[in-house]
DNA sequence: ACCTGAACACCGTTCAAGT
DNA sequence: ACCTGAACACCGTTCAAGT
């Protein structure tokens, strides 16, 4: 006597509709995802999303955060290059399934919770190997473009305008224990890391070279 | 007796159409670019703009040209460190008087010339100081998502769809040589580019680690 | 509680018309 | 040769109405 809903077809849910908008990301491209259309991939008018998405941004938003789900979080007890390594294949498996990932993490005014807890996993997984907060954070910036390119100065209290509420009260909450020790110990100089990051990097290359043609 | 333009205002022209687009967007943001403010911002209606750009598209194309024009290209007798320090500078300033910049270029569709142009000028930096196109190759996967993020597989024929026909003849011209060279000496093996420039880099870290906490 | 239809302001683009 | 006004199809979103 439970009143059915409409025949044969199921309820919408807020994961409905980001699945749906996911499906048409990755079948007819970004710009495609539409309200229209992701209604209509769901037998359902444009209106009803609004009915479990608050609008067009938070579909976006949430569509983001599906994304950096899909990256495998490796256990705390795997040594650290492996879980590195791990994270990073997994995260180009999901931009290879998502194409339009790198657009739409750019495209994202702001930093989402799911990447600060992303980074926070790395963070975590390098300082419990024995680095530094300031080498993790270096660590982080030269990582991660090379796979998602949503790094932006997530420590920085000052780079970023008003953060989510749900970052600061998962702050708050003590869920994001080395994002944490990053902002209290780090030094925040933008620049110094960007050069130390870049030597970094350089210095790899010129042994890789050497190696190549020394040996 | 030369008709004047109208009264005061200086003619329209591409150049000032794409300089009032990245006024908007520095202004504004990237979504606030349309056919009808940045007409609006050059006084005129926005059906005028399509007088100097083909549309929306060739608009944001161009966008993206002028700024991979704003990246510093040093003189090539430029020690190579130095050289590519001066590029990478020069990109993050770039992007940082362009907020916008990351989620354009991640949003372009298409290779652009100017891209492989860019990228090959670092190709050929790399290559003259000794570097093996293989290396080169990795390299710029490596340092380039560090700085903008536009880097594709852009020497691999079969990534891409068709590419822009301005870039094949660039190649014809053999304007590219060392972008040709890397196309033809290069092993295209994404993966083991991905494994090495990872591995590059977590050695680097480890390192930098053992560095600080050993001295 | 959830879905809808009509409406509004805005968008890219076409086209015939102006000068 | 360049600019314009009106028009078209499409967009995100609001709101009153349905069930």
């Amino acid at each position: 006597m439970t009143p059915r809903p409409r025949a044969g077809r199921d309820p919408l849910s807020r994961e409905r509709v980001l699945r749906a908008a996911m499906d048409v990301a990755d079948a007819k491209g970004l710009d495609a995802v539409t309200m229209r259309r992701v209604g209509q991939a769901l037998g359902v008018e444009a209106m009803s999303l609004y009915n479990h998405v608050a609008g067009k941004d938070a579909l976006l938003d949430g569509m983001a955060d599906l994304l950096v789900g899909e990256i495998e979080t490796p256990p705390a007890d795997v040594e650290w290059k492996e879980a590195m390594r791990r994270r990073a294949w997994s995260g180009r498996a999901a931009v290879r399934r998502h194409p339009w990932a790198p657009a739409l993490l750019a495209s994202r005014p702001r930093v989402r919770l799911t990447m600060v807890a992303y980074l926070d996993g790395v963070t975590g997984c390098l300082m419990r190997a024995g680095f530094s907060a300031q080498v993790a954070h270096t660590a982080i910036h030269v990582l991660d473009s090379r796979v998602l390119g949503f790094t932006r100065d997530l420590f920085d209290p000052e780079a970023q305008g008003l953060p989510d509420p749900a970052i600061l009260e998962a702050f708050a909450a003590g869920a994001l224990p080395y994002a944490e020790r990053v902002m209290e110990e780090a030094v925040h100089d933008d620049d110094a890391e960007f050069a130390f990051g870049l030597d970094l990097i350089l210095e790899g290359l010129e042994r890789a070279r050497d190696r190549e043609s020394g040996a």
